[in-house]
DNA sequence: TTGTAGGCGTTATCAG
DNA sequence: CTGATAACGCCTACAA
């Protein structure tokens, strides 16, 4: 034991490693070795090679904890998702852990369920962590939340939504937008009954917001928006009795066009309606959000939109290490960036008059 | 500043409270607003009131940090996952998640790509963190990695998957089991003709393992295996040029059955047989793995095995916490946790001889 | 290039 | 029930 020894027990752990052992192993003092890691250039060849051997004999790992609160910045990257099993937050998680892997920087995650409350929560607990950075997804936030965010003084980024005017910097898409989007489509092909579809249980806030998109295209095109909602537990069967109930109106008032929420509810349609004896799109064309792997190899093929999900989760996370960066140089520049959610045509939406 | 002051600067950050500032407006001393945190039925209620008061109106979050390094054990779960952007993996987080959040510990995810080398480097990373625990998804480690987690001395647990004799927890099922489940489910029908069927791209090791009970099962039967191996990267491709190949041989050499390595091969076999004039499961019987959203939904609805993907999650970090209450009790029993993995028979495997 | 001193914010230990 | 003191393992600041 180098350390001064005191009359009561050590609480050291056993069996774990600190920096000091590796010095003391080495003949040089702990900073030599802390330098090793943080700056090596500042250690001279012939004792680096000399630490690497030593560091990896005895399997020595640098303490996170001790090295976040010494230097007072944390290396971890705290993101708050919406909805961590679906498909959608999946690919934002993983377009953050790639980019953030090389930088030493870790992801802690929390689930908010498409809840301001539980992503308070979240926003709190992750305060304790002292994070380098925030990723939240979703742009209204309460106002507790949204006052810890300004104290936090941290770069705070705001993925999935793309909503002008906000504080934090922004990278995805406009929802809002993509829903006037597959209106157009319908529009632009002559058809004038078109109605938007969502499920009941559709927890997704942003089906809201595209839906108010499509309203805003119809009603711009003079045309009464037509919003349904299926009061249905399963998006798929959603989608089922949504079709269903279409093949028992008359052709000449049943909807030309239906807009789903997402992929799921349109797929269930799609797989139902030879069920009912409807031909797609001949008898209704469709559309869909979110370019599930199914959506391709539905007969009829899905029209849908495909939002560059894992470019968002990276662009996210590297818009925070542009931000560490400038930090450092003083730079405080709001960025909007809009990724793209590209319109797919395929064969469900080729409107019939 | 009740601190004595230095000549030098203090690095004390801006903006942000420690448990000294609480204690300072309660007057009283900083190890009594600890105690408030840890063990608030050591201090007075009257105290209890006043902190709560102080803390709810300054905002005091206490450091996750400086409270991990001081008590040893930072407050976090480490798990490492597969394929993080899979359904499967996110079920498992969200079950891991829901059950973690209650009792104040964070998880902190890597994602290994089914490579036992990204594996070990993500445990590399985690032992830095000084996890409370560790969540791993598969038992087959490098020797380096197992050699790591003997050293850690934290409980850890491998989840998914359930191979008896490991020296830590297990959380799953046994996967070999699930391939013979489907050769029997085809077997007991009288089929003899049965055909395992993978893509080329299938990272998942676990799919072999499932071929390899599928090819057990057969042996015992006295039947040869036949395990095909498509040459496709789409997962969906792979399974409608599996299905447009066979719709070319003869009838009576013809596989009776598929089995297929998940849902998704399954489904874009089913979506593809009537465009080459195969009527299902007449001309074929299907089996896939994994119980997809879509699967119940396709015609003919796809028979596949259920695993109980959140609840084995769940159990995961369940168990975490339970090994730490017992831990203090010096209790260390292994345990194999077997979670159900249901065959859910539909229209698809209705085999007609 | 290397070393010394001290503090980061909290908790364990021992004492009242 | 409350408090004083000394770690926890590392890093910043300053010095050589």
């Amino acid at each position: 034991m180098t350390q001064k020894q005191t009359a009561r027990t050590t609480r050291r752990k056993a069996g774990s490693y600190t920096i000091h052992d590796v010095a003391a192993l080495a003949g040089v003092s702990s900073i030599t070795v802390s330098r090793y890691f943080n700056c090596p250039d500042k250690v001279s060849a012939a004792l680096r090679e000399r630490l690497r051997e030593i560091i990896d004999r005895i399997g020595y790992v640098p303490s996170q904890v001790a090295g976040g609160l010494a230097s007072g910045h944390g290396r971890v990257v705290c993101a708050v998702m919406q909805n961590i099993a679906s498909a959608t937050f999946a690919d934002l998680v993983k377009g953050m852990t790639d980019e953030l892997q090389a930088s030493g920087l870790q992801l802690l995650l929390a689930n908010a369920q498409y809840s301001q409350e539980l992503e308070e929560q979240a926003i709190r607990t992750f305060v304790g962590w002292h994070p380098t950075a925030l990723i939240l997804t979703r742009h209204d936030h309460t106002p507790a939340a949204e006052a810890m965010l300004r104290a936090l003084n941290i770069p705070v980024i705001e993925a999935w939504g793309l909503v002008p005017g906000r504080p934090f910097h922004q990278v995805g898409f406009p929802h809002i937008e993509t829903g006037a989007i597959l209106a157009r489509h319908f529009l632009e092909q002559g058809a004038t009954r078109i109605q938007f579809v969502m499920s009941q249980t559709t927890e997704d806030f942003r089906a809201k917001q595209r839906a108010q998109g499509y309203a805003d295209a119809m009603t711009s095109a003079g045309i009464k928006a037509n919003v349904q909602i299926v009061p249905e537990d399963d998006e798929f069967e959603a989608g089922a009795v949504c079709i269903e109930g279409l093949s028992h109106l008359p052709a000449d008032s049943r909807p030309q066009a239906l807009i789903f929420a997402n992929d799921n509810i349109a797929a269930g349609a799609i797989l139902h309606a030879p069920l009912c004896n409807l031909i797609l799109p001949r008898d209704c064309a469709i559309a869909g959000f979110g370019d599930a792997p199914i959506s391709a190899r539905l007969r009829p093929a899905l029209t849908t939109l495909r939002p560059a999900r894992y470019q968002i989760g990276q662009h996210a996370a590297r818009t925070v290490l542009q931000q560490l960066t400038a930090a450092q140089e003083g730079q405080d520049s709001i960025v909007e960036d809009q990724l793209p959610c590209d319109l797919i045509v395929r064969e469900s939406s080729r409107f019939h008059l």
